[in-house]
DNA sequence: CGGAATTACGTCAACGTTGACGTAATCGGG
DNA sequence: CCCGATTACGTCAACGTTGACGTAATTCCG
């Protein structure tokens, strides 16, 4: 007997939906024939194929994941965790999975977790118990270990931007310290030779090397260029952050033609206390983002900025996953291009 | 006999997590027992409670959402579909709503539909299949009847900045129109005589009234003021249709002392654009924007802009969406408030 | 034209959990 | 001390699907 669609189940409680047994009463044939159909696993006959989508489409049928992926153990779907949504660099990578995922005819569920490790640590949890087929994350600063946990705990894990290997395991990186070096490469080669960096306040106390400091250090040593600690200035990576880092800068009387900052944040309140003082940008002083977020060719004069291609990476992490879930092991780091995007304002 | 956790299981296929038979065999009682421990139902000693929460411990064990979900039908999980991440006012809405889904212990997944219909829908079926408790919808233009079936199929629906009402329908609004009034007022106030309005180009043959252009008109009319259609500027709503449609106002030699735009991406063109023309704001031309996202405080001059409260938006939807799910027929629209957010601007 | 291979199904159990229900043992009150 | 209520479990089926396997009917090939 086949249970009717109750119009409004009690509190709480979807109305059913049609199954497999309902397809299958309708088209005269086995639920289990039904579900060859729907997954053309063949072994079915032409005309019972017509007599079952006809079913189909006039009971309204979908499939339901959650008793499929229960027996099958893959959701085809992926979870992508990310920090912010507000930060236009997470937002675009978001863009740059979903690109791949879908072209992997897969969905996505996207989650950010502030910074919070134990928001992280829930998220992960959620994603495992609703079987993803895989997670690909970036982590709140220094949180190694959740991600191993869970990935130990089966699973499938690829980490962004940081070096990570192990069971269940893979990373994807950008070559920051290529990075960087175009950027301030790029400054010299237009012929500036006052250089400034604003750079991240956390970077300091954080796990990683300051790679884009470091970058800039050696950079400037290799073009024969002098370079002192004052010449790096340390603020929070954001619009404000770069603001007062560039005042400080010029508080400071540090003679200065060319900026490089650790993010477009930076740059951009940058480019604005450069406004403030009346210095025009690219004339007085040229200026290189990093990240090149889609705001960066808007703004006036238009950044020149270090493109990191989330397009790129997301396809890469995604076919990593691929890769760890065939073959065990197969989790080698992956890099991904880095390039300069110049424009007005170097 | 308990199955082992094979270290690597075939192509595509996660490690067997432990299930509460391995905990119930561990703890010497029935998988049923671990049930009522795990979901606290009560029933049991507290001595079992205790040889159960460390044998769940011992194995790690987790619930399997999927099989829990299957049977209950309920999976505390709510889908979140908006067009664009990478614009900001999107991506702060999600973080409104994220706010109160993690208030109420619900999982959030957020989806992206860039506007395209067949996107949008494949997003539905999916939320669908894996019986999301609901979903918050923001749609792509016009795409109602895509929403509507899959509401009557049984998808409990809660859509965002449209009235539409019906079967597991319901939806949370913002009051454009008295945004746009408490905008335009303001310049009115502070005294201001020629306003001129940046406006959307899509608005003008949108299904949706242009309640921003109708209040503009509105309330210069009750200010005494004159109303031209020539002070109603239409481009993409931009930062780069901004500057644009402001570059066109000074072109055409129309007086201007202030403008209200449609959105801060507007507004902030429109502040290049006056910046180049080497007007101040707010001392020659004030500027109110719209919608208030983070980054018009991080502009020089920071911008004065109509807040509409995500937060509040995504407490709302979510109650709505609780009140639909025990009372059918309690989804009466929700009115969000809006409010005007005073900085440097105007 | 006979036997093997193939096709087109059906049957049954299992995935991991919870709802409904049953049942011993314990408790409380007159 | 007896009876009803309560407590603390256990048993069994069901959720909707797929994997493993079985089996008639058909096809193929020498």
């Amino acid at each position: 007997m086949t249970r009717t669609c109750a119009l409004s189940g009690h509190a709480g409680v979807m109305p059913i939906g049609s199954t497999l047994h309902d397809v299958a009463a309708l088209a005269g044939v086995s639920p289990r024939t039904v579900s060859r159909v729907v997954n053309d696993e063949g072994g079915f006959g032409e005309g019972t194929r017509r007599r079952v989508l006809e079913a189909i489409e006039k009971v309204g049928y979908r499939p339901n994941m959650l008793a499929r992926a229960l027996i099958t153990r893959r959701t085809g779907t992926v979870g992508l965790v990310v920090p912010r949504l507000v930060d236009p660099f997470f937002a675009e990578l978001v863009d740059g999975v979903q690109a791949s995922a879908k072209a992997s005819g897969r969905t996505m569920i996207i989650a950010k977790h502030d910074d919070d490790p134990a928001e992280f640590d829930s998220i992960l949890e959620t994603l495992s118990s609703f079987a993803v087929d895989g997670a690909i994350v970036y982590t709140p600063s220094a949180d190694h270990a959740t991600v191993v946990r869970h990935a130990t705990r089966g699973l499938c894990t690829v980490v962004i931007g940081v070096e990570m290997s192990g069971a269940n395991l893979g990373s994807v990186l950008w070559d920051i310290s290529r990075g960087a070096q175009l950027g301030v490469q790029h400054l010299v080669r237009i012929g500036r030779t006052q250089l400034v960096m604003l750079s991240n306040t956390g970077s300091a106390d954080s796990l990683l090397p300051p790679r884009r400091e470091t970058a800039f250090r050696h950079t400037l040593q290799s073009a024969g260029l002098v370079f002192t600690e004052a010449r790096v200035v340390r603020r929070d990576p954001s619009i404000e952050g770069g603001r007062a880092a560039m005042e400080a800068v010029l508080g400071a009387g540090t003679p200065v033609d060319g900026v490089f900052a650790y993010n477009d944040a930076m740059a951009i309140g940058a480019l604005q206390a450069l406004a403030l003082a009346g210095l025009r940008v690219p004339h007085d002083v040229a200026l290189v983002g990093f990240n090149d977020i889609e705001l960066c060719s808007a703004l006036v004069p238009a950044l020149t900025s270090v493109r990191l291609d989330r397009i790129a990476l997301g396809r890469e992490a995604m076919m990593l996953l691929d890769r760890m879930r065939s073959i065990p092991n197969e989790n080698a780091p992956v890099l991904v291009d880095v390039e300069l995007i110049v424009r007005q304002s170097a």
